[in-house]
DNA sequence: TATTTGACCAAGA
DNA sequence: ATCTTGGCCAAAT
């Protein structure tokens, strides 16, 4: 997986959202001038900085999670534990879904 | 260059 | 509420 200046954009952007805060593939694409929602999620796919590309906060339009690390079938234990994650960070999840209209982060 | 794919989105059935 | 359809853009093949 080679990066691209696409991706770049998307981690730099990504890094700007502090903690307590999401983010929305959308509003990223946005932001960035375009529509790429996907594109975005694969520079997720990719994620060659861990820590300082916060994945985990960066959710769906809809407020859930999203796929992430292969989306394990139906308990997604992964995902779970980054539910745990975001709520240490002060994020509130209703049954796998964040409040978006608290928590997005505007760019 | 062309086709496929994807951690998406919104609207319709 | 769940499933399908079409659309969107960039990256990978």
């Amino acid at each position: 997986m080679k990066q691209t200046s696409f991706n770049e954009k998307v981690y730099a952007l990504l890094k700007k959202v502090p903690k307590g805060k999401v983010t929305t593939y959308k509003a990223l694409a946005e932001a960035l001038g375009t529509k790429a929602y996907r594109a975005v999620g694969q520079a997720m796919r990719c994620n060659p900085y861990a820590p300082k590309v916060p994945c985990h906060r960066v959710v769906s339009s809809n407020g859930t999670i999203g796929g992430f690390m292969g989306k394990n079938d139906a308990n997604s234990n992964e995902v779970r534990k980054k539910i745990l994650m975001l709520m240490d960070e002060g994020i509130k999840i209703k049954n796998d879904r964040i409040d978006l209209d608290k928590y997005t982060f505007r760019l």
